[in-house]
DNA sequence: GTATATGCAAACCGTTTGCATGGCT
DNA sequence: AGCCATGCAAACGGTTTGCATATAC
């Protein structure tokens, strides 16, 4: 039998040791269901929630996105001053960020290469280095 | 005779096409008075003019902000969700930020090579790759 | 004189928290 | 049973806005 997307949120939950409880498991769907990589926010992942019929409390879309991000299912990424962003795909890798939508999405990470990278000051160590590629419509 | 500290401001602004009034000279010359960069927040821009005893409303140190970013005298960098920093070195440069103190700093730009980026998409051109290496004590 | 900047307080928005209730193990 | 997650509304911090006053041109 076919792997359900709900069998794919219950193993990524389980895997991170969270409790499979109704809403975390509506939102680990809604995540990573379909095996593909998303950026949400909150707001737009409650959204999502919510058309699915969903009955979950904005408030609990915060602290889950928090929880996941504890455990490293997912990654958070600022880009812009207002809002986080949370990538399901957490390897370190560059974005694109569309700021005519406020979209992020993934760059290929093949297609970027640091060759000389900024000696870190004395006594500090670099722990990441986050690369935005700011993107606009071409004139 | 030397140029004062208050000239550089005015000549700052007036370069700027922006009205010279007290407020704004009394923070230009915060910020570009002795001639190095700077990296503030509103917050912290408003402390500096507090200590050196000037009179200015927050609410003005945020909307002057935004002034000089809109006529390009100071650049708006995005770092960590909740503050926004404006950085008087406006040419396109790696930062450094300093995940235990909160503080961004500039990084040699020379030291940056950055051999390969990914294409923009389709229709879609880069307006600006931003780079922020963030530093963490040395374990 | 007219347009624009300022001050102040209140509105705002994304996010977090406190507390009572409900659900997982 | 015990602990942890949830819902709701209220608190929060950084930022913005509306309106009356003051200032540059």
């Amino acid at each position: 039998m076919a792997k359900t997307q709900a069998d794919r949120a219950q193993a990524w939950l389980s895997h991170a040791g969270l409790r499979p409880t109704r809403q975390r498991l509506t939102l680990a769907e809604l995540l990573v269901g379909d095996g593909k990589h998303r950026h949400v926010t909150a707001e737009s992942l409650y959204s999502l929630a919510l058309e699915k019929g969903e009955k979950v409390a904005l408030a609990t879309v915060y602290n889950t996105l928090r929880a996941f991000c504890e455990v490293g299912l997912v990654h958070e990424v600022t880009v812009d001053g207002s809002k986080s962003y949370f990538d399901t795909r957490t390897d370190d890798h560059p974005h694109f960020y569309w700021e005519e939508s406020n979209r992020l999405t993934d760059a290929p990470k093949a297609e970027l290469t640091i060759s000389r990278l900024p000696e870190p000051p004395e006594g500090m160590e670099i722990a990441k280095v986050d690369v935005v590629i700011r993107l606009r419509p071409k004139a």
